[in-house]
RNA sequence: GCCCGGGUGGCGGAAUUGGUAGACGCGACCCCCUUAAAAGGGGUUGCCCGUGAGGGCAUGUGGGUUCGAUUCCCACCCCGGGUACCA
């Protein structure tokens, strides 16, 4: 690398790789990222760094990908590196650690290409990117390394689900309590069965005439982890089943875009809606980014209106008439209801659908059929058939009419019922009540099918006649209600309709529960086992881990959209029965044969850390108190720095939100929330080339330049900008930045980009920029020439030390603020200031520049710090503080205005009143010819910072 | 459509509560060192007019408030992300 004229002691990549290497290995050998819990002995220093205040800083840890590390990857964890190191250099003791999330679809689609088993390519891409990663000096202690494919640790994953399995939500209380609570108190008759539980026709009073399989049906139907017959998205090509968080708004699977249908199936499902008021209210309390929590919001869905009923002439027994339920979130619209519409799917339609038409059908109402029941029919095939996917606006209104009328409660009119696709079985009670003069879409339906719009509402002199109107009032054309504004109207509607026995004010939530079984090998097999009711069973804890058995014959296979699902597990007969003894004697078992989704793993990682070895316990109690618990003053306790992408905004991190709180609910966590502080770290992006076919090619393999153009073996390519990857071929990986500059200047460069939570493009030929900064800082402190100390004993001057101690009080501020490219900027000026003042560097200024740098580029500064004389490690050095002696200034430049433009500058002593500092800008002689003599009508004197005169 | 972000030199980006716009870096240009190149060092670098001193214009656009606006208010344009027949 260095020619014959380079000086021999200069630092320079191959430097950069004797430093980097030794270091580490030394900071291995002394395990200097140790992180010590409450109880363990004093370090070698003597000190008890558990008695120091607590920091847990963490990143959203990777899947293990085959293809390794780009040098967008560890953006993030450099930024939570350098502020754990910044922190513990300031008193704290911090957990810094990292795992491996490598369960889950992608890990076994990554297997399923490279023909591998998922285990042993797990296990290669683990090794692989632990390398790549532990040559940017991260300092995690790594003795809390996990990985969530190790049997040790889905052995809690197990334990956790069979947690959440065992208990049921009290509304009453509104948090988890266990099972056993619920069945002591349905024994001891403290607590009668809801309606609307799975008893059946038995009445409530009577769960102790129930027969133990109609007791244990009773009882599965409160778990919060349950199995459900429900609509659910069938994803053949995966040949798995999906959440609806892994499925785009186009329909289609998040992860390989590929078809999904909607069917019912039975699957295992998590009762996250019981949840959705404390998931929702919390979010208040976290130091999170707005966007996320809008988005979690929305997610949420959260809407209050109330369920009215209306009733119809149809009979579901000679003494039961139907009523068709709706829910609003404008009850005072009530009197604007001209129709009623049902989702096509609706259980009712059936019912509803009359034998004929009514005289006088508009044949536009009734779909060519001859009667109802084919009207229907044809509708829900046609609707049935059409995809998911287009925009909604795009989509004319269709429907059919039931031949069927509803009552308005609050005014006896009769209203016809459709069903119609816009309708959505999932919301509400899939049904609504039209209201063609406030709602655009009842609106756009209405006009199609001729029905009748009233404007209940009154809209503003300008709102367009052909549109609906739904704002704030007043009320209009309603009754009672007219007059009023729209939270008044809604209130006085509610009583009506409560007093009236036609309904009733409600809250609705879009948040569905979270669909948690999968037809894949790749995952946690549950523990549960089914005996002949059928109906699962825990396995008792001493069965777990229930270990995933090794497969030959592992991956999925494709099917089309009328297969069932066919979990991978049920291919090893062996495997898929097993003889307990769960309290009956010994007697055969069928085993669960879904695994979990890979969110499960993801779920909790966080409490694994703090005790990663505990085979005895998910964490140890007092270990999780010390790192998680709440705090009075500052609200929620948890993880005190969360780093990760933006792209688990309502996933991951809605999930593990709500785990949490089913642990904290049951007294495992002493902690409602497990992320205090979240920070999306930005993209990083680079350049990507496409030729004149579209195709990516290689970004390594383009020559030329913007303004030249740019080509490919000859051929032009267009450039264009995006998130680094694979699809784009535009990787840069970190091995090559190792190999030219060093981890250092790696790390240097990235944290000085830009800030954290932006994106920002990948531009390697500004790389060298970070490795001459430290170079030069490695010149103020070595003699490159010789390699000797060029440090001097004498103090620094005034001059120096001012600019030094307004460096640290800056660059502390920034590192706090994790505005670590501006802390490098000033840094830089210091150095800067340093490289300008011939001679050797003061000891005072050196000292306090290695070890600003030490979260930043920490071999080098454990290099420079053990030449300096340090001792021990520079990781566990103070953080120089500034001297507020030092921070102010004798004298000040200002700027003069006049009329608001600067006309000069004066010198004036920092402390100088206003008399003093306008008589120095008069004397300024710029300030002067723009008077022109004249006298300033005005003068302002904002002191240490302008002074402006106005003429 | 709705909800969040964001528009500052050739490029990445700086600018406490409204108070010197462009810190720091990349690139470019000039110079030093060198037989030469690379590396390294020094200098210049928002745009326009002017030899110069100096002047004018500049933070997406147009208005407003103010002695003074990148910062506050109103309207609009563009880019990125989320979401979408949610009753």
């Amino acid at each position: 690398m260095a020619g014959p004229e380079t000086p021999s002691y200069r630092y320079d990549a191959s430097t950069a790789a004797d430093i980097e290497s030794r270091w580490q290995y030394w900071w291995r050998a002394h395990g200097i990222y140790e992180t010590p819990d409450p109880g363990d002995p004093p370090t070698a220093e003597g000190r008890v760094l558990a008695e120091q205040p607590k920091l847990f800083v963490m990143d959203m840890f990777p899947y293990p990908s085959g293809s390794g590390l780009h040098v967008g990857h560890p953006l993030g964890y450099i930024a939570t590196d350098v502020y754990a190191r910044f922190k513990r250099m300031t008193g704290f003791n911090v957990l810094h650690t990292m795992g491996f999330d490598a369960f889950g679809l992608p890990s076994e689609e990554h297997a399923r290409q490279t023909g591998q088993h998922p285990r042993t390519n797990t296990e290669a891409n683990i090794a692989n990117m632990s390398r790549q990663l532990d040559r940017l000096g991260l300092g995690h202690d790594k003795r809390r390394a996990v990985a969530t494919t190790d049997s040790s640790y889905y052995h809690w994953t197990q334990w956790i689900f069979l947690q959440i399995f065992d208990s049921w939500f009290d509304p009453e209380r509104n948090r988890a309590r266990p099972v056993a609570e619920l069945i002591a108190e349905l024994d001891a008759g403290t607590r009668t069965l809801d309606s609307g539980d799975e008893a059946g026709p038995t009445p409530p009073s009577a769960w102790n005439a129930l027969d133990d399989t109609a007791k244990r049906r009773v009882i599965d139907g409160y778990r919060l982890a349950y199995m459900a017959e429900v609509p659910v998205n069938w994803c053949p090509a995966l040949g798995t089943v999906l959440a609806n968080e892994e499925v785009t708004a186009e329909g289609r699977s998040e992860r390989g875009n590929h078809a999904v249908f909607r069917r019912p199936l039975k699957q295992w499902m998590m009762r996250i809606t019981a949840y959705a008021d404390r998931l929702l209210e919390d979010l208040d309390r976290l130091e999170w980014p707005e966007s996320v929590k809008v988005m979690q919001r929305n997610w949420i869905g959260r809407s209050s209106g109330a369920f009215i009923s209306f009733p119809t002439d149809a009979a579901e027994t000679d003494a039961v008439r139907v009523s068709i339920e709706v829910f609003t979130t404008r009850p005072d619209t009530v009197f604007g209801a001209t129709f009623m519409v049902l989702a096509p799917e609706h259980p009712l339609v059936d019912i509803l659908t009359a034998e004929s038409w009514p005289a006088d059908t508009d044949p536009a109402w009734t779909g060519g059929a001859t009667t109802p029941a084919e009207a229907v029919a044809r509708y829900r095939d046609q609707s049935g058939r059409r995809s998911n996917t287009g925009r909604a606006e795009d989509r004319a209104k269709t429907g059919v009419y039931l031949g069927r009328d509803a009552i308005v409660a609050v005014n006896g009119s009769p209203i016809p019922v459709f069903i119609a696709d816009y309708v959505l079985m999932e919301y509400g009670t899939g049904a609504v009540m039209a209201v063609p003069g406030e709602d655009q879409r009842d609106r756009e339906f209405a006009e199609t099918f001729g029905l009748p719009i009233i404007r209940t509402v009154q809209p503003p002199p300008d709102h367009p006649d052909g549109e609906a109107y739904p704002g704030e009032g007043p009320a209009i054309n309603s009754g009672f209600l007219d007059g009023l504004g729209v939270d008044d109207a809604k209130a006085c509607i509610i009583e009506w309709l409560e007093v009236n026995g036609v309904g009733s004010g409600a809250v609705t939530y879009k948040l569905r529960d979270w669909l948690f079984s999968r037809q894949r090998y790749w995952g946690e097999p549950f523990p549960i086992v089914y005996d002949d009711t059928d109906l699962p069973i825990a396995l008792p804890e001493t069965e777990l881990p229930v270990e995933l058995p090794d497969l030959v014959d592992w991956a999925p296979r494709a099917l089309d959209e009328d297969s069932e699902p066919e979990p991978p597990l049920g291919r090893v007969p062996e495997w898929t029965t097993v003889e307990l003894d769960l309290g009956h004697g010994l007697r055969r078992y069928r085993r669960e044969l879904n695994t979990m989704p890979q969110w499960a793993g993801s779920c909790w990682y966080y409490l694994r850390y703090l005790d990663p070895t505990n085979s005895e316990a998910l964490v140890d109690p007092e270990v999780e108190r010390y790192w998680m618990a709440d705090s009075n003053e500052e609200g929620p306790g948890g993880v005190d720095l969360y780093v990760g992408g933006v792209e688990h905004a309502v996933l991951h991190l809605l999930y593990a939100r709500f785990w949490h709180k089913v642990l904290y609910d049951l007294g495992h966590v002493s902690g409602s929330e497990p992320f205090r502080r979240l920070v999306n770290q930005g993209y990083i992006q680079s350049a990507a080339y496409q030729d004149s076919r579209g195709v990516y090619v290689p970004a390594d393999e383009v020559e030329g330049s913007a303004r030249s153009g740019f080509t490919h073996r000859g051929r032009s390519v267009t450039r264009t900008f995006g998130k680094m990857g694979k699809s784009l071929k535009n990787s840069v990986t970190p091995d090559d930045m190792y190999v030219a500059y060093g981890a250092d200047t790696l790390r240097l460069y990235e944290m000085f980009m830009g800030p954290i939570d932006q994106d920002r493009p990948w531009q390697t030929r500004s790389v060298v920029g970070s490795q001459r900064m430290l170079q030069r800082i490695w010149r103020n402190v070595i003699d490159e020439n010789t390699g000797e100390l060029r440090v001097s004993d004498e103090p620094a001057t005034d001059d120096l030390r001012r600019i030094l101690h307004r460096t640290i009080d800056g660059v502390r501020s920034d590192m706090e603020d994790l505005k670590f490219n501006t802390a490098i900027a000033k840094i830089t000026e210091l150095n800067n200031e340093l490289t300008r003042r011939t001679g050797a560097t003061p000891r005072e200024a050196a000292d306090a520049l290695v070890r600003m740098l030490a979260p930043l580029a920490p071999h080098l500064a454990e290099e420079l710090w053990h030449r300096l004389g340090g001792e021990g490690s520079v990781t566990r050095a103070e953080f120089p503080t500034p001297d507020p002696a030092w921070l102010l200034d004798d004298t000040i430049e200002v700027p003069v205005q006049v009329n608001g433009k600067v006309r000069g500058r004066v010198e004036i002593a920092a402390d100088a009143d206003e008399a003093a500092a306008v008589a120095a800008a008069l004397a300024e002689p710029g300030v002067v010819a723009h008077l022109r003599g004249q006298v300033p009508s005005r003068q302002i004197f904002v002191p240490g910072r302008m002074i402006t005169f106005v003429v």
